[in-house]
RNA sequence: CGGGGUGUGGCUCAGCCCGGUUAGAGCGCUUGGUUCGGGACCAAGAGGCCGGAGGUUCGAAUCCUCUCACCCCGACCA
């Protein structure tokens, strides 16, 4: 393609609206514009890398003997009823006026549907289904450029086992394309283990890429190679001790002490003697959670026993059930109110301070064992930088990720509410038994480039780059140039090579050079005058930031040469 | 949905507090000329009812009310 025909509004300066690097040069680099929040035209430049990005993701997809589809965006609504997800999707999905349809955020229920008329025996499974289309969420704050938005492309792909072996092993495939995708894209990322929250089913990883950006937050450890969510991410920390001497209760005195650390502070003791008391409402029923010193609550863990319904109960609700304000609380005397749970951590633990359940007040020598029923332990902590890996090989590093990729074990929650039933070798009818593996396509060019970039502009990885080359003619005026560079365009493409020309008469040779680093193909080849009359070309590495001169004659062979690598 | 911020030529912004010529700058664009290896120079141009509606005032980009859009933090996130 010639510069000077085609289509590649770059711009210098920095846009106002964008904050990160890869939204940033993502305007820049003319590869998208915006049309309304969260909602971006892709223009040929970027269309070119996501038509890359996709073609990787078919080949890796049809190597695991994955089929695609093309399925609809509108859907009848009655579709999502069936599965309750109407109510499950809330308001992040987009409702039609005029009909009632939605717009699907994603595709279950459609394959859902097509199996269910299509798939009767144990002989036709398993399948794997997949489409590579846009998806629709109101997403009620869409940022950071295409990484979340509210109209987006999605591949996601779906398969179906007569068996829970089936199911194992159509995930395991997943999980070694989803690899070969991602090292492709020229991504280095880590596979955490995370909670399936609202999908349901037995098992889940995400695909996650360390950035800045990201707002997933990752314990990772380098040495051992765990790496999981923080909503699920465990860690090695001793227990609170067990004295010998167990102390009788003991009520104290702690004006104006509200949290752990001024409490530990006025009785002179370690934040680790003190045990938090937080409450919780699980729909009618009152939760009294223990935790040891300043350790964080993880809602996800703690939502994973109780249910996802379980809220912060309200100042109100709280002088009602104990007597006191947060603060002073604690779980002595509340057994019979209270489902009253504790952080592993404080598993036989005595001589702790507790609230008194009466403002101002504490409880000293709490005895785990004998002051309070328990009625189970669980690890409900968040983990935090710096503790040991649970492998015990290392310590933890806690990231942020942007997530690229889920994949789920489903199971048989949508064949379920849907009825898609098979027949197995008895003739008994069983569900069938599924799996959901979702990719976002925008994701991986926004990391890739939050990867690769520096401050002149995009260094594209030759998976993705939109054109091998980048060749620029440094004087139009000059006919030599004119006539070498032209020969190189027309010559590098019988060797299967792709390139970009800049033949813009009346712009500088610095534009170019601008342009070029901003633009960011793997390799430039420069055309100027003064090497040409020393029968010279140079190239230019856009990631190394080398350069060299290769005689004329060999050229075309030393581009091949870095092109195929 | 809570909190904060911003809307002024295509882009980045100044002007707004403290109302008062014809609303500015840089970049980009057009024309002519000079340049031609790291976002050139000279000259001449085009391009704006200052996000929208209402109000206060002799007079509003500027003050007030409402509204819309976009960005950021939080909540939310299959």
């Amino acid at each position: 393609m010639r510069l000077s025909q085609g289509f590649f509004p770059t711009v210098k300066e920095v846009p106002a609206d964008a904050v990160i690097p890869s939204h940033q040069l993502m305007i820049r680099a003319g590869l998208m514009r915006q049309l309304a929040a969260g909602i971006f035209s892709f223009l040929p430049f970027g269309y070119n890398v996501m038509k890359k990005v996709m073609q990787i993701i078919r080949e890796e997809m049809d190597a695991i003997g994955g089929q695609e589809f093309h399925l609809p965006a509108l859907n009848p609504i009655e579709l999502w009823e069936e599965t309750d997800r109407v109510k499950a999707f809330g308001d992040i999905m987009f409702h039609v006026k005029n009909r009632p349809m939605v717009l699907a955020p994603t595709h279950e229920e459609v394959i859902t549907a097509i199996a269910k008329n299509h798939i009767k025996s144990y002989n036709q499974m398993p399948q794997i289904w997949y489409q590579i289309q846009t998806k629709f969420r109101n997403e009620p704050r869409p940022k950071s450029g295409v990484l979340r938005g509210r109209q987006f492309t999605m591949k996601d792909s779906y398969s179906m086992d007569s068996s829970w072996e089936g199911l194992d092993k159509s995930y395991d495939l997943h999980a070694e394309a989803y690899k070969k995708i991602y090292t492709r894209c020229g991504l280095s990322f880590y596979i955490v283990g995370a909670s399936s929250g609202a999908m349901g089913g037995s098992g889940s990883q995400e695909f996650m890429v360390e950035s800045n950006a990201g707002e997933d937050n990752l314990a990772v450890c380098e040495e051992s190679g765990y790496a999981a969510n923080v909503e699920i991410a465990t860690s090695l920390v001793p227990s609170a001790e067990r004295y010998s001497l167990s102390e009788p209760l003991k009520e104290v005195h702690t004006p104006n002490c509200k949290s752990i650390d001024e409490v530990a502070a006025f009785l002179k003791l370690p934040t680790n003697r003190c045990a938090k008391s937080l409450i919780f409402m699980n729909g009618e029923q009152p939760v009294l959670v223990l935790m040891l010193g300043n350790n964080q609550l993880n809602e996800s863990k703690l939502q994973k026993v109780f249910g996802a319904d379980i809220r912060p109960a309200h100042p109100e609700e709280l002088i009602e059930l104990t007597g006191a304000d947060a603060g002073s609380i604690g779980p002595v005397g509340l057994n019979n109110k209270f489902h009253i749970v504790a952080d592993n951590r404080l598993k036989d633990a005595n001589g702790l301070v507790c609230g008194a359940n009466k403002n101002d007040f504490h409880l000293l020598n709490l005895d785990m064992q004998r002051d309070v029923k328990i009625e189970a332990f669980y690890d409900f902590r968040t983990v935090e930088e710096g503790e040991t890996s649970p492998d015990g090989k290392g310590k933890l590093r806690i990231v942020k990720g942007i997530e690229v990729g889920h994949i789920f074990k489903l199971g048989t929650k949508y064949s379920d509410s849907m009825k898609a039933m098979f027949l197995d070798e008895k003739g008994e009818e069983h569900p069938i038994i599924m799996g959901s593996y979702g990719i976002g396509v925008e994701r991986i060019i926004a990391c890739h480039i939050e990867q690769h970039h520096d401050e002149n502009g995009i260094k594209w990885q030759k998976a993705l780059a939109p054109y091998d080359v980048h060749l620029i003619s440094v004087n139009m005026n000059s006919p030599e140039v004119v006539a070498k560079a032209d020969e190189l365009y027309k010559l590098l493409p019988q060797q299967g090579i792709s390139v970009l020309y800049d033949d813009r008469s009346g712009v500088t040779a610095g534009f170019k050079f601008k342009d070029a680093d901003l633009l960011g193909m793997p390799l430039q080849i420069i055309v100027g005058e003064k090497n040409l009359k020393n029968n010279l070309i140079e190239l230019k590495d856009r990631n190394s930031g080398d350069r060299k001169t290769v005689p004329v004659e060999n050229a075309v062979e030393e581009i091949v040469a870095f092109v195929k690598n």
